[in-house]
DNA sequence: CTAGGACTTGAAGTAATGATGAAGTCAATG
DNA sequence: CATTGACTTCATCATTACTTCAAGTCCTAG
């Protein structure tokens, strides 16, 4: 189970070993490190960045996914996943409201000179 | 009618001068120059910021922005200002989908862990 | 004509999100 | 124990969209 290398985890999560480092230097995963100061993960790092994917597809920079994922417990339990979801959710409908906006201002009869 | 000044320009479009004269060297606005070598714009540079913001809201870079003005000729018709509108629609349309296929993956049953 | 504000250029800075490269270290294998 | 691939840090580059700064020029009002 624990015990991945960058590697690993960049193959687990879809992510290059560079974005890895990077988010880790971030706070989105965290690692243990062993004698040789290599860094060691635990399973649920690959899963963190596969959310923190999703977040960034909503339009969350790696900050806001810091803090997100910083409610998120080790080991969460299903009510956490919710909470996460829930915000996610949140945040991806509010993006879409923006966009409709946006359209309303493109059309509504106005010449788009007038907005 | 034509002869503003940067500063003029920004306070009409509600952008900063630094920003026009980034706008004008990105090609989204063009200007005259008077003797001294100052930038004169007509009032269609201003209009033209203002369409710029709302594609930026939609989400398009200053370069796609940058094409999206290159087809607007000086003085548009109505025609011109529906080509703009319908482009810009469909690219809030796009990120709408997008956003929804996030949606999509975030809840679908699966937890976020294993997208 | 002169003072002042608005303008000019070019370079450099900023923040976000990494990629890339150099120089060196670790770990597993034959 | 030597090789080799994966790892380490630190630095530098890239992109986007601007902002800020310095040093100098223009233009308009009085």
């Amino acid at each position: 189970m624990g015990a991945l290398t960058v590697g690993e985890v960049a193959r687990e999560s879809g992510v290059s070993g560079s974005a890895v480092r990077f988010y880790e230097r971030q706070g989105l995963i965290t690692a243990a490190r062993t004698g040789g100061n290599q860094r060691r993960f635990d399973g649920d790092a690959a899963c963190r960045i596969r959310v923190a994917r999703v977040a960034q597809r909503v339009g969350l920079t790696v900050n806001e996914i810091r803090d997100l994922l910083a409610v998120l417990p080790p080991d969460p339990q299903p009510a956490d996943w919710q909470g996460l979801h829930d915000r996610l959710t949140a945040e991806a409908e509010r993006r879409i409201r923006d966009l409709h906006a946006a359209l309303d201002d493109i059309g509504s009869g106005r010449r788009l000179c007038e907005l």
